[in-house]
DNA sequence: TACCGAATGATACATCATTGCATTAACGGG
DNA sequence: CCCGTTAATGCAATGATGTATCATTCGGTA
């Protein structure tokens, strides 16, 4: 990846939200969301929780811990060490407000219930990079199968995609249309 | 994890193999289904490929790429840089005789026959961290239903799961009766 | 021979994450 | 209010993982 696709990448110029979408109201929503995670777990959000989970809520994308540093340096004109943006997602993590993105080694905010025990996974568009959970009930069990079939004693199971998300999964049509090719 | 622990993590003193198993015969065969399938995709296992991947699969576990590297360097006295393990690696992968686990960020020699496009997930042992590909037919299967159901369109799916193999989930019993404990 | 493309070597750098220890904030019992 | 305890943060260094860039080598080929 060259130096100048990586500014590209800094998720300022993406194809994000496809029109609808209230987002002021979506990252509170979020917030309060958080407070009663924190509140229910006997686990305090502090300022600086606050801060990292407002920064990574505040993007649907999957941020690295470093991108998350460099936002909010850029902010407040004051850089953390690194070690204080990984605690803070610790919290956020152990909260379960946010989750890591194995194949990423990125963080994303929870937008989904998670109502009960119900098992997630995540999908990340390779377009605009937006992160939404889907029910994952069925892949899990089918995990347990397969790892009981064979004797394995499964205890933490992994599952996550990605491809193309709703919204832009329509668009590539437009492409087609308009002679757009991939390869020069 | 400690520097002391880290030491033990060398993969020389765990409880791999247990009891049956030849492993000359064993590595011998993946080398020669690597020739195999180096062939048939039209890609040249090159020494230092073949030197990467016997050094893989030569453990059964997943491997780091610096682990790879000191393992190299600790045969042949010369280390490479890292990015020359990198890109054997990448052609291993596109081989298909090595895979890589996203949760762990290392890699395993493919002992999977993967006969027709039948996907396979890896179970990393928590123990003794062999690794073992099991059928997961049913699993991309409902990745897919899954996110079909939402209108993502899926094209690429991990899914990895760790826990107790089966020689090792057998264990633990013999510490329950010796009345061992796990937090002193 | 000259050329080309694939593979490798070599240096430096980028990105991801943790260890260790000092300092500060929060909270409850005297 | 003072003190002791614990949680949280600050700070410096380092470890662990992965890539960019350019030079060199090597095998085939016109
Ligand atoms: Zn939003
Ligand atoms: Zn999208
Ligand atoms: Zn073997
Ligand atoms: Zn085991």
């Amino acid at each position: 990846m060259t130096p100048s696709a990586k500014v590209d990448q800094q998720h300022s110029m993406e194809p994000r939200d496809h029109g609808q979408h209230d987002h002021g109201a979506c990252v509170l929503s979020a917030l309060e969301r958080a407070r009663t995670a924190f509140g229910d777990k006997g686990i305090k959000l502090t300022p600086l929780r606050q801060r990292v989970f407002e920064e990574i809520a505040g993007s649907h994308d999957a941020l690295g811990a470093y991108e998350v540093l460099d936002r909010m340096a850029r902010k407040s004109g004051e850089r953390l060490a690194p070690i204080s943006v990984y605690r803070a997602i610790d919290a956020l993590l152990a909260a379960g407000v946010v989750h890591r993105i194995e194949s990423k080694n990125a963080f994303f905010a929870c937008h989904a219930p998670h109502q009960g025990q119900e098992r997630h996974i995540a999908l990340v568009c390779e377009r605009c990079q937006t992160v939404i959970e889907v029910s994952g009930a069925d892949i899990f069990a089918a995990m347990e199968t397969a790892s009981a079939a064979c004797g394995f004693k499964l205890s933490l199971a992994v599952a996550e995609g990605s491809g193309l998300c709703p919204a832009c999964a329509t668009l590539p049509t437009i492409a087609q249309a308009t002679g757009m090719v991939t390869q020069p």
